[in-house]
RNA sequence: CGGGAUGUGGCGCAGUCUGGUAGCGCAUCUGGUUUGGGACCAGAGGGCCGCCCGUUCAAAUCGGGCCAUCCCGACCA
């Protein structure tokens, strides 16, 4: 393919509006176009890496046993009434009415579609297990779309669903379902992690996401540098290995404590390491106000405190409700004489002796215990996992990063067949629900991913998986018959080797072409020009690397291939 | 939805405070000189200054309203 004849619109700086990295370069190397707010058009070049992307999805989950189909991306609204998340999906859910006033939606997921079919044609256990996905756009009414690809309104998403016999079956399919992800990010060339998650709204009490791992990313994870342990920080455990402390203190006094609402003010006043002081954060859970206790430099997971509550929804409570509740104003909370129930954090039995806010403006309590000076619904693990805290599991040190969420799998259970009633009859002709599970991969997201997690200040690094081109063959003198004849014979040696070549002829000074084979991310890289064809070389770059080195135009085609397999050594070298 | 910012040729920006009829760089077109990491010279084309209403002899500039985009937050697969 001809660089001069493709449309690849690249651009020296970038646009106003991008703020991140994958954004700017897959703007200015010429792959996508915003529409609109968080919408984009998917430029030739972008649209060869999603059909990249797409190609090792489908190797890998028809290995898994999974058939592809195509779903509607607009739904009806029944369906949604049906499995009751016409009121419960919120306004993301982009709504509309046809031409017979009936409800319409446009697909955010396809759950209740899938649960249709499968309902309307499954009747027997001999039927099961079924597993399809499919490859389809998907739309959000995110309230705040932003970074570009990252988090847009319309992308296009690998969404498959199992359907099993029972949870054993279920299981099997999770598995073989983790399993294809992990061989589908191996295969992209990308570093991940699959953590564990908090499952959220979609339902079962676990679920793994896959992140690639980026300083850019949205989500923090928690992975441990020994074993396997790896969580979202929303689902990190925190295991307190300490003591539970026997003694007590003397009785509690009240302290003037003017102005001082944070932790660090009222250290600083009372000359206090914040460890010594308990933090009382006033959260309204499912409308009703619950106090909760953590060690004054720790931070509340508010995820825990609402699955410890079984709620559907945990909020911080305004200044209202804290004054209300509390009698003071904010940063005077305690939990002494409280009224509402009181969650502390496990690690708060190690000690005694705590500053706690006075319930009354400037003022906190000295001295206190906790198990004499107050009641305690319940002690739990409440808190954020932080990096100084030690694996849940084997107690070696842990470490955060920061991820991008490109996967995630979901076991369902029956939420969905039961409130759709998509049933079979087992071996004794009785009626049973069948269990479900959702795997997600944001095929888009992926793409920008892969540039946030490799890219330099010249423009993006393509893993081979990736890159539209693999290879981009620079052509310096496309006057010159002699260049020119070599640059084509490369052209079809790497075509042999790694599809479809970059043949870069334009009639441009050769900086443009070095800028512009840089920003678009070739792995591959071979120039040709009349320096090097008179010391009797290609010259090749990897873009990875950096490294440029030599091929003999005596043995082109073999050093072609050779250098070909060095640049995808050193990709397989650096996931390790 | 709350807070902040921005909107000026295709892209990136200046000009707005202090009103006087729009400018720079890149890109594009023509001619010439160049040619191994985003060349140079000369010339040319291209703008309802986001939209509407107002103030004024006169509005990119002042006032009001609206719209759009981005960032922070809340929210959330």
């Amino acid at each position: 393919m001809r660089f001069r004849s493709c449309y690849i619109p690249t651009l020296k700086e970038s646009p106003a509006d991008a703020e991140v990295i994958s954004h700017k370069l897959l703007v200015r190397a010429g792959m996508v176009r915003k529409l609109t707010s968080g919408i984009y058009v998917y430029m030739p070049t972008a649209l060869r890496a999603l059909k990249k992307i797409e190609t090792v999805l489908r190797e890998e989950m028809a290995a898994a046993g999974f058939e592809e189909l195509l779903l509607p991306a607009v739904q009806p609204g029944d369906l949604w009434k049906e499995s009751g998340r016409w009121t419960h999906y919120g306004k993301e859910l982009l709504r509309f009415k046809d031409r017979n006033d009936r409800d319409y939606c446009l697909g955010p997921t396809h759950e209740e579609v899938i649960t249709d079919v499968v309902r309307g044609e499954v009747r027997s256990y001999r039927q099961l297990p079924v597993r399809l996905f499919q490859i389809q756009t998907k739309f959000r009414d995110e309230i705040r779309p932003r970074f570009g690809l990252m988090r847009g309104r319309e992308f296009v998403m690998k969404d498959g669903y199992s359907f099993d016999l029972d949870d054993a079956g279920a299981e099997a399919s999770y598995a073989v379902c983790k399993k294809a992800y992990h061989s589908i990010f191996s295969r992209l060339g990308l570093r991940f992690r699959a953590v564990e998650a908090d499952s959220g709204s979609i339902g079962g009490n676990f679920s793994h996401e896959f992140h690639v791992l980026a300083d850019a990313g949205e989500d923090t994870i928690a992975s441990c540098t020994q074993c396997e342990y790896a969580a979202n920080i929303e689902r990190a455990e925190v295991r307190f290995a300490g003591e539970k402390c026997t003694e007590t203190c003397q009785a509690f006094e009240e302290v003037a404590t003017p102005d001082a609402h944070s932790v660090e003010e009222v250290c600083s006043l009372l000359h206090l390491e914040p460890s010594r002081i308990v933090k009382t954060m006033i959260f309204v859970a499912d409308g009703k106000p619950v106090a909760v206790l953590v060690r004054g430099d720790r931070e509340v997971n508010d995820v825990k405190v609402k699955n410890l509550l079984h709620a559907e929804e945990v909020e911080l409570a305004g200044p209202e409700t804290v004054q209300a509740v509390t009698g003071a104003p904010v940063g005077f909370a305690g939990p002494v004489g409280l009224s509402v129930p009181v969650y502390a954090d496990s690690e708060l039995v190690a000690a005694t002796d705590y500053v706690v806010g006075a319930n009354k403006g400037d003022a906190h309590l000295l001295h206190v215990d906790l198990a004499r000076d107050c009641t305690i619904e319940a002690y739990a693990d409440l808190r954020l996992i932080t990096e100084h805290d030690c694996c849940p599991r084997c107690g070696a040190p842990i470490e955060l990063t920061r991820g991008i969420e490109v996967g995630h799998i979901f076991k369902l259970g029956c939420k969905y067949s039961s409130a759709m009633h998509c049933a079979y009859l087992d071996e004794n002709g009785k009626e049973q629900l069948m269990v479900m599970g959702c795997y997600g991969i944001g095929v888009s997201r992926v793409l920008a991913a892969a540039i946030e997690q490799n890219h330099d200040e010249n423009g993006i690094i393509f893993p081979p998986a990736i890159a539209p081109f693999v290879a981009e063959v620079i052509n310096l003198d496309p006057a010159d018959a002699t260049v020119s004849s070599w640059a084509e014979k490369a052209c079809q040696g790497l075509e042999a080797v790694c599809g479809e070549v970059l043949y870069d002829d334009r009639e441009e000074r050769p900086g443009i072409k070095f800028k512009d084979a840089d920003l678009v991310g070739c792995p591959v890289q071979v120039i040709l020009g009349g320096k090097g064809i008179a010391r009797g070389v290609a010259e090749t770059k990897n873009r990875l690397t950096g490294e440029k080195g030599t091929i003999s135009l005596d043995q082109l085609e073999e050093g072609l291939k050779g250098f070909v397999a060095q640049v995808e050594a050193t990709w397989a070298a650096r996931k390790a």
